[in-house]
DNA sequence: TTAATATGATACCTTATGGTTTTATTTATG
DNA sequence: CATAAATAAAACCATAAGGTATCATATTAA
């Protein structure tokens, strides 16, 4: 339930999105992501606590790490917004539009 | 042909998002944007120049005026990243991915 | 229990960002 | 031509953002 501005933000930064990327090979812990990663883990893990906010990964804890992994939905309210110009574009587009709504209602 | 970066960018900003929408009723110059928004002409302006920037609006000159216009496939490097995560969806968003690959296509 | 590991939390630094104000330039208009 | 209108450009300001370093806390493991 973050606010669509939470989930814009959390994808405004390069490195998150390449964090997303890099967790829908596997779930990992902080130390496992901030390998990846040529900056501090206390910086990797401020990244986390954003793509948190902005529903992009959920967050379990697994004695003393924490297991983070990858929340495709969180992508949803991106993909609602961008739908909102559909109006804008051709009957191609419905067809996504319509794939879409297909994935929300499964959602439920 | 701006750097994904950009365009996220730009759509990081609640304004500019909103100066999106806008802009889908009319073509606007800087004043008239300016006045569906509590801020002076320079910092509409600004957003203008990021949202050109990113790929979204096209400016043309008209006497002394700017014209802004929504540029709907500038939205398309935001949704050919998601895009990049159907693998991790279901059949269904396959679909998805196919109206957007017309889409990607069609754009030739 | 003691030491190592994984993370949390805080303080701090630098730069980017969103905004205002002011000044200049270009284009209409009376 | 003189002036008003629309925008450009630059200086400036406060806050947010991305990053580091340091210290505290909670689990493991020896």
């Amino acid at each position: 339930m973050p606010a669509p501005q939470d989930t814009f933000r959390a994808l405004a930064d390069p490195t998150r999105r390449d964090i997303l990327h890099l967790l829908t090979k596997a779930d990992m812990s902080i130390a496992e992501v901030s390998d990846q990663f040529d900056m501090t883990r206390a910086a990797v893990k401020k990244h986390l606590t954003v793509l948190s906010d902005g529903g992009l990964i959920s967050v379990t804890t697994k004695g003393r790490e924490r297991i983070n992994q990858f929340r495709p939905e969180g992508l949803t309210p991106v993909i609602d917004w961008i739908a909102t110009f559909d109006l804008f574009w051709d009957d191609r587009l419905d067809a996504l539009k319509t794939a879409l709504q297909q994935f929300e209602a499964q959602d439920d």
